[in-house]
This record gives C-alpha cells, sequence and structure tokens, in this order.
RNA sequence: UCCUCAGUAGCUCAAUUGGCAGAGCAUCCGGCUGUUAACCGGAGGGUUGUAGGUUCGAGUCCUACCUGAGGAGCCA
C-alpha cells in the first residue's frame, strides 16, 4: 500500500491506495510519485482515526500529470535566505498558506469595514510627479523624460477626493526607497489609507480603533483553522476591541524616563521605546500629538500648545509596534502656505493642494495603515518578509 | 552608511590546540509496509564564498572583497 498526501489549495487529505483496489499500472505510477508531484486522485473518503485529521481517501483510480524531481523545499529545516531564494515554492508550504489567507482576509475586511461605513474607494496614483518629504526616500523613474516618483502615500489625493465624495478610502501598493533592514521594513508595501470631511482627529482615533478591531474579529471568526494552523495563540486577539488607551507624547515620554530611556524629549522614539510601549497593555496604544517639528508639514497644530500636532500613531500590542499614523490636516489657506515655505517644499507643485483650501475648506483627517505589519502582527510573525507573497526587501528582489 | 555574527555535499549542520573533510535528510538502487519528518541495507555526491598571505601543514590564523542574517541609524 501507498501513502499520498495530498492538496488542492483547499487543504490537505491522505489518500491511502491499496495494492489490490487499483488497477497495476496505477499502482505502480504511484510509487513513482515524488514530493509535489501532481496528480488526480478519485475514491471515497471515510473516516479512519489512523488517518491525519481523522478522513482519509480510499483511492480507486490515480492519474499523474507529472512526476516533480528534486523538490528543494524538504519537510526538515531550512534557513531564511534559502526559503526566501525559494519564495515561489514556498508558498506551498502549509504554514504559508496560511498566512496567505490570513492576509486575504484581512484585505477583505479592510474593503467590507468601509464599502459597509459609507465610504467611497478612490484610487490614487502610483506615479507622482513632485516629492512631498524630498526624494531621498522615493524611488525616481524616469516619465518621457522627466522625473517622476513611485507613491510613498495616497494622502494628498485623498484629500482631494474626499472634498468630493466626503468619506473615501485608497488602498494600493506604496514605495519607499529607506535604507531600512528591520523586521517591520519592506521598500514596497501595501497601505490603506481613510480620509474624512468634517472630521478631526478625536474622530479619526474612533475610526481607527473601530477599524483594527473589526478586523482583528474578522479574522478570528473567518480563519480560525489558519490561526491555529499557524499556531497563533489567539487569547490576546479576542481582547482587541474598542475602546484603545490613548495616551500623549508627552505623557508617554514621561513614562519612558521613568523606565530610563535615553532618547532625548522632542524626538521621535526610538525601536526600544516603541517596543515598551507597545508591550506595556494588552490593546493597540494610541499615541497622539508628538510634537510638531518631527512631524509632516500638513498636519494641523494643537490649538492648546503650537508646538504640537494633532497627529496620532496607533502601536499595536505584544512588540509589534507602528501599525497605523495619522493626523487632522491643515484646512487654512494661509497657515499651510506657511507650512510649505518653513520645510522648503517646491510651492508650485503644491498648487492644486493649496487649491483645495482655497475653495470651501473644511477640516479633515485620515490616517494610512499598513497592511503588512497588521498582517505580521495578527499571525504573530517575527518578520514582514512572510506577509507578502513576494516582498520587495533591501539587497532582495528576486523571485 | 555603521556595528555584530555567519558562509563546509542539493538542504540542515559537525570537524578537539593548525594535523586523514564527516553525519542526518534529500537523490539513486534493493528490501519492508497503516505510514504520520517511517524503518533496514547499499551507492553516488566537495575548488570548505572569492583572491591573497602566514605555516612543514589552513575548513580552522591574518588581510581585502563578495554574499547572507541580526541590530542601529533612517523611516508618508
Amino acid at each position: 500500500m501507498r501513502f499520498l498526501l495530498v492538496r488542492d489549495g483547499t487543504g490537505t487529505i491522505q489518500a491511502v491506495v491499496f495494492k489490490g483496489n487499483v488497477a497495476p499500472e496505477v499502482f505502480e505510477a504511484v510509487d513513482q510519485a515524488t514530493q509535489e508531484s501532481s496528480l488526480t486522485v478519485t475514491g471515497t473518503v471515510k473516516e479512519d482515526s489512523r488517518a491525519p485529521g481523522g478522513y482519509e481517501m480510499d483511492v480507486s483510480h490515480c492519474e499523474i500529470e507529472q512526476i516533480a524531481g528534486d523538490y528543494p523545499i524538504t519537510p526538515k529545516d531550512h534557513g531564511t535566505a534559502f526559503l526566501m531564494e525559494n519564495r515561489h515554492l514556498w508558498l506551498r508550504s502549509s504554514r504559508q498558506h496560511a498566512i496567505l489567507r490570513i492576509r486575504h482576509e484581512i484585505i477583505r475586511a479592510v474593503r467590507d469595514f468601509y464599502d459597509d461605513n459609507g465610504f467611497t474607494l478612490v484610487d490614487t496614483p502610483i506615479l507622482t510627479p513632485a516629492a512631498c518629504e524630498g526624494t531621498t526616500t522615493l524611488f525616481e523613474i524616469d516619465y518621457f523624460g522627466e522625473k517622476a516618483y513611485l507613491s510613498q502615500s495616497g494622502q494628498l489625493y485623498n484629500e482631494a477626493a474626499c472634498m468630493s465624495v466626503g468619506k473615501t478610502y485608497c488602498f494600493g501598493p506604496t514605495f519607499r526607497a529607506e535604507k531600512s533592514k528591520t523586521r517591520r521594513h519592506l521598500m514596497e508595501f501595501w497601505m490603506v489609507e481613510p480620509e474624512v470631511a468634517w472630521a478631526d482627529l478625536d474622530d479619526i482615533m474612533k475610526l481607527a480603533e473601530d477599524f483594527v478591531s473589526y478586523i482583528v474579529q474578522r479574522v478570528l471568526e473567518e480563519r480560525k483553522e489558519e490561526l491555529e494552523r499557524i499556531e497563533r495563540d489567539t487569547a490576546p486577539l479576542e481582547k482587541i476591541e474598542p475602546p484603545f488607551p490613548r495616551i500623549s507624547y508627552s505623557d508617554a515620554f514621561s513614562l519612558l524616563e521613568a523606565k530610563g530611556t535615553e532618547t532625548p524629549r522632542g524626538s521621535d522614539f526610538g525601536g526600544a521605546d516603541e517596543t515598551i510601549l507597545s508591550c506595556s497593555l494588552d490593546k493597540p496604544l494610541i499615541v497622539h500629538r508628538y510634537p510638531k517639528d518631527i512631524k509632516a508639514f500638513y498636519m494641523q497644530p494643537d490649538p492648546e500648545d503650537s508646538g504640537f500636532a494633532l497627529c496620532m500613531d496607533m502601536l499595536a500590542p505584544e512588540g509589534y509596534g507602528e501599525i497605523i499614523g495619522g493626523s487632522q490636516r491643515i484646512h487654512d489657506a494661509d497657515l499651510l502656505l506657511e507650512r510649505i515655505r518653513e520645510h522648503k517644499l517646491p510651492v508650485k507643485a503644491f498648487k492644486w493642494y493649496l487649491d483645495l483650501r482655497k475653495y470651501g475648506t473644511v477640516p479633515h483627517s485620515g490616517f494610512g495603515m499598513g497592511i503588512e505589519r497588521v498582517v505580521s502582527w495578527i499571525c504573530a510573525l517575527d518578520h514582514v518578509r512572510e506577509t507578502i507573497p513576494f516582498p520587495r526587501m533591501l539587497y532582495r528582489m528576486y523571485p
């Protein structure tokens, strides 16, 4: 007799071929099958306590499509470099299969959340003419003799769209040319960005916590089996529901200083600081009102202290760190122009962006959430490279 | 860009103080058969990342470079 572990993309089952139950040439063909060979099996599924999963297929016929030779990935241990080199095959492994399915569920939840809450999806461009924040972090390309850049955010275009449809979101790939080599960075990643007219900082903090909770609960409901297969402890995820704790940058810094951080007050948190904050609670933590000098030019100043910006980051628990960054945007034309000049940005390139403040401007806010970091957290992975089918990383673009 | 570590068979790894380059898995051949990362017997498989250097002798020590991993910085 022969045992075949077969899969069809939806699951795996053990198929048993008894010598007496099939034609001799069929048994002979099955005998030649190697790991990852492709075939069509016909038979009867029955319960059997000896089979993995409790069920197996008693094979009556089998046709071999192709005999695979020397499949590189064996059931034994492999190193990261080797698996990345064979990413196109690694995707077939049960763990990677489960992660792909969870990623898909997260993306479905993202779309459903906004679609069901009155948001209109407006696609923003990937090719953009000007750099918003300097060119060092952007991939530059030749656009018929002109310089163009791969988008690192759809936000500015989102702001235009939300003045048309009120509540909008975009979801697509974003790019950055940062030479970051950490477990949380990719050169190409997917980001979802909602933008809401008439919303202030408090409104989008609420939106963000509702959104993240919805995603987590949806994965818990729909991808239980996959979470089990990757051995994700779901107890911490079950606690993810609104409201999330909030803390101001200033209070967070006092807390970190009490724990002996060496980061100077007024600068952004270091990796270690973020880890301390994100491990301190069992829900995501919202940190708001960072110093305006370390944040983007378009953020609305805090009316109570203009040294701070009406912005927020959400830090995922269990040490996963920042998954969301957002803010209330400046809606006053004069102030925005002043900030563009302060940041030494080309005013001309922002003419259309300033127009948005010239014609019926309203307060508005939005945020961006990196899909890969959320997948990484929900799946409890130790590196974002496993969250996306074909990661683009510093010094690795194959396969 | 900087710091640390690593690179030996297809894969994962050994190799004592500088002294014969090995094992398991995979592959191939044979046996066995309710197997679960099976078991038993046999076979093939190596320019030890590259280039120099020290030495009677280098996988091992030194120098440079290449590649990878981890971290830092950077990070709408």
